[in-house]
DNA sequence: TCCGAATAGTTCGGATACCGAAATAAAACC
DNA sequence: GGTTTTATTTCGGTATCCGAACTATTCGGA
């Protein structure tokens, strides 16, 4: 086997292990004065926080789900009070999940609280270490880039 | 905000679309002569056939879930046909999971078929960027590793 | 040796996450 | 105006996951 197709088996074997540790890490523990919110949560919020309204259809589009998916993760966090529905006046068909005060408040401060905890962590790397770091992230958004195909 | 909570910043919301993109290939497209595990099966799976047959609470570590869902996984696993419960005799508490001679074949079938596809993809970058990806991998798995505080 | 504590695993109840197909409503297009 | 397309929801079903409660077995003393 070459070394080329060794290192795709080693990426694919590691990946979950290493989603479930970093994610993982991003909605627990929860910042003790907002409410939990789970992974898939936390993902759709960041898009709403982001990128302002969002139709159920660019949800979907942002977190790579179908649109029952994103039509149930709106349901969850409507129900939170993380979000609501507007309905757009524009296209009567389209309904915009917007963040509410509250939500943007709970998810920036969950954010900022992941964010931190990693920040220790990665300040245990030396400096060498975190330029690779930073490399690899450059060349992952490369590859990531919309548009791939295999 | 520091250079380095922005790495950690990035790394997080990077983690989903990552995850999709590389976990989503192990067990899509299936492999046209296997049947089509899901990827927690796939990585099930993955431990088993490098490291022979697990007790559930092995199995649970090395996937890194409760025992209720390893062996919830080991139910499915079975009911496919890709793995078999044993009893250990010299401990009747244990049950060790062993893949079956089908399991095998099809895992590692499903595996080669995902590798190719990844392998085209791991291509479009030259040795020394692949070199980068996997250190970057190697230090964040190390720095993740469970029973890290922050 | 016998009994309580620890350990391995399963079962149960409940929640999220996800999808395809079907249904519904509104807009767009001849 | 009638047909087609588009946006979303509803429905039915599966997978994943967990904590708590339960069973079976082993282990560690007294």
């Amino acid at each position: 086997m070459s070394e080329l197709t060794e290192q795709a088996k080693y990426l694919i074997q590691l990946m979950p292990r290493l989603h479930k540790m970093i994610s993982g890490r991003v909605s627990w523990p929860p910042h003790p004065l907002a409410r939990k919110l789970t992974v898939s949560q936390m993902h759709a919020m960041g898009y709403l926080a982001a990128r302002g309204p969002l139709t159920m259809r660019e949800l979907a589009q942002c977190c790579q789900i179908a649109m029952p998916s994103a039509s149930e993760t709106a349901d969850r966090l409507v129900r939170l009070g993380m979000a609501q529905r507007k309905s757009d006046p524009r296209d009567r068909r389209r309904v915009r999940l917007q963040v509410t005060a509250k939500g943007r408040k709970e998810f920036l401060a969950q954010q900022a609280y992941a964010c931190n905890r990693f920040t220790k962590l990665l300040d245990t790397l030396d400096a060498g270490e975190r330029r690779q770091l930073l490399n690899a992230f450059k060349i992952i958004e490369r590859v990531l880039a919309p548009g791939r195909k295999p």
